[in-house]
DNA sequence: CTGAAAGCGCTTACAG
DNA sequence: CTGAAAGCGCTTACAG
């Protein structure tokens, strides 16, 4: 491809007038202009991207680092939280590189990626990510909080400790007092978070949450969202005593109920079902509508997305922001005043 | 940040050794290699990835046009296709830059961008984007036939025309003479090809397809996909008197289903439903379960991101691809042996 | 196995 | 409003 010298020597300008045609940093008299341009397009000259990254030591990119996902999809919440991003970044003239390669050890194969900042989906415990953009002097916000944090690292997150809460206040304030709580998987740091807050949620009334009625998401043992509800709930309702469930996601719900169905019960008058998370948007559609609360994983992707191209135009920049959530009430719910089951 | 230079001084050898000992693109020996390593780590040193694609002319970053959406989602579809070019891309080392931005009329605004090659998706009608990228010499695959095709071009596509020919073959089978066709929005190339199949197996019978049977969503008059399929059926049922509904996607269908309930018909005794894709994987979780066609969008993401590569590498590389779709019958469709409705 | 130097294609003070 | 030249941080023949 044609570069700038080649266009210069056509157009007998120099190159610094080339540039300053295409980047328009400084005025370029107008027939210049026009002559540029003309030999621009019949030579079919394009800036190149890289060099003048190089030269200005911006690149107008943001990175956006997430888990590797070998054979699974992305789940919702990723899919909001990633469309979040890309609309904030492109507002302001940014591109999103998507990173999904593995962490490697080996140092050797690490390089100062063509970002200006970084976007860190789900850290790990200690995770040597960070430090390592500390060095390389890159803006980094997290997507979920750092464990441990230390206060000096950016981030977003949803208010998961208090969410839970709120949906066990609800489902208790109404007189469910044995709760069925279908987690996310064991390892993730919201799934703590949210035990934690229905725990608070039961404490608060003097109950306790009893740890046979919290079941945790296996990939081992379910083979998808819908049937970890349907299994679980089909096979523990005879013995478990629960008038209630919090499942984790809409389609974990999805299954839920249709294990119900086939147990001869009836939503929501023998079974209330809330949803933690509504990201496939199913809540509409199911039958009854179900009661759910709202994640807003895209506004957490904008505000992370917000917060980085902040940082990169001051490099003082720092902050925590949490995305509260809303709990949308449907129809799944109702007031449980019988004896025990 | 500490560069090569710095490196290389506090080490006491010269840049090019440096080089090769992260590079390993010629030996570099032991007490040499680890004194450059101790070095690089003690002053956070990290290879600049822009000044070394500017070097060696590659990013290993394949670009991905999407058309910019504004208010809306991702679809599913779209999910499952940047899953695929991900997944493939991260397999050979590649990364993968989404770009949003609106093709401005405006060529002082282009660049040519830091990636290796190109996948865009939907191109339009006489895409201006195709030419660029020829005059960049970017090697460049369509996600959708090019309108017109010159076969000079590289795409991968769905064989939608056929796929709508099977499915309405499947129906006329069964005895369905009269058909409600929820089809996609009318501008989008694919619409206008699953009508032309869908034609094509009732003039194979020599039936027609009436045009006010088929319907095409549109973005003014519905709110979501769901609502288009609850609200053309609702409107519908009563003056035209079809027994079967051929819809766009598996939300579309969703919505079918819930206004088939309402006005009390049974599917699929009363009423056969079948989708023309299952995107939202909600087919399993219908009652009855929903008779769907599988786009395979993922692997259409997959065969598009092999493709490029394989251009980047020979640059003769040239083909077209179609993945084949999968009609995966479940329960909610059946023969229909009644008289006229 | 290692070094010195030219080159990748831009931008930007500096000088006019 | 325009030009000449140094610089961004790497890689890679070429020479040893």
């Amino acid at each position: 491809m044609a570069n700038i010298d080649d266009v210069a020597k056509m157009a007998g300008v120099s190159k610094g007038t080339v540039s300053n045609v295409f980047s328009k940093k400084r005025p370029i008299g107008p027939k210049v202009t026009e002559r540029v341009l003309s030999v621009a397009k019949e030579l079919g000259y394009y800036p190149n991207h890289v060099a003048r990254s190089l030269a200005i030591k911006k690149t107008m990119i943001i990175g956006l680092k997430m888990p590797l996902f070998k054979k699974r999809e992305m789940s919702g919440l990723e899919v909001q939280m990633i469309t979040g991003v890309i609309k904030e970044c492109s507002m302001l003239g940014y591109r999103v590189l998507l990173d999904t390669l593995p962490e490697h050890d080996d140092v050797t194969q690490f390089s100062a990626d063509p970002v200006d900042g970084v976007i860190l989906l789900n850290p790990r415990e200690n995770d040597v990510r960070i430090e390592r953009f500390r060095q390389m002097g890159i803006p980094l916000v997290l997507v979920g909080r750092p464990e441990p944090n230390l206060g000096d690292i950016s981030y977003v997150d949803n208010n998961n400790t208090e969410m839970a809460f709120q949906v066990g206040d609800y489902l208790l304030n109404m007189g469910h007092q044995s709760i069925l709580f279908l987690n996310a998987s064991s390892d993730m740091t919201v799934s703590k978070d949210r035990e934690n807050g229905l725990s608070q949620a039961f404490r608060q009334r003097g109950l306790e949450l009893q740890s046979d009625y919290v079941i945790n998401y296996s990939r081992m043992l379910h083979a998808s969202a819908s049937e970890y509800g349907y299994m679980v709930v089909a096979s523990t309702y005879k013995s478990l005593k629960y008038t209630a469930v919090i499942a984790d996601t809409d389609r974990v719900a999805l299954g839920a109920m249709r294990a119900a169905r086939e147990l001869g019960l009836e939503i929501p008058e023998d079974l209330s079902i809330i949803a933690l998370s509504n990201d496939a948007a199913l809540a509409q559609e199911t039958t009854p509508r179900l009661t759910s609360v709202e994640l807003e994983a895209e506004q957490l992707g904008a505000e992370a997305a917000k917060l980085v191209m902040q940082m990169i135009n001051d490099s003082n920049a720092l902050s925590q922001k949490i995305v509260n959530t809303r709990l949308i009430v449907r129809e799944s719910c109702r007031a449980y005043i019988g004896a025990e089951r």
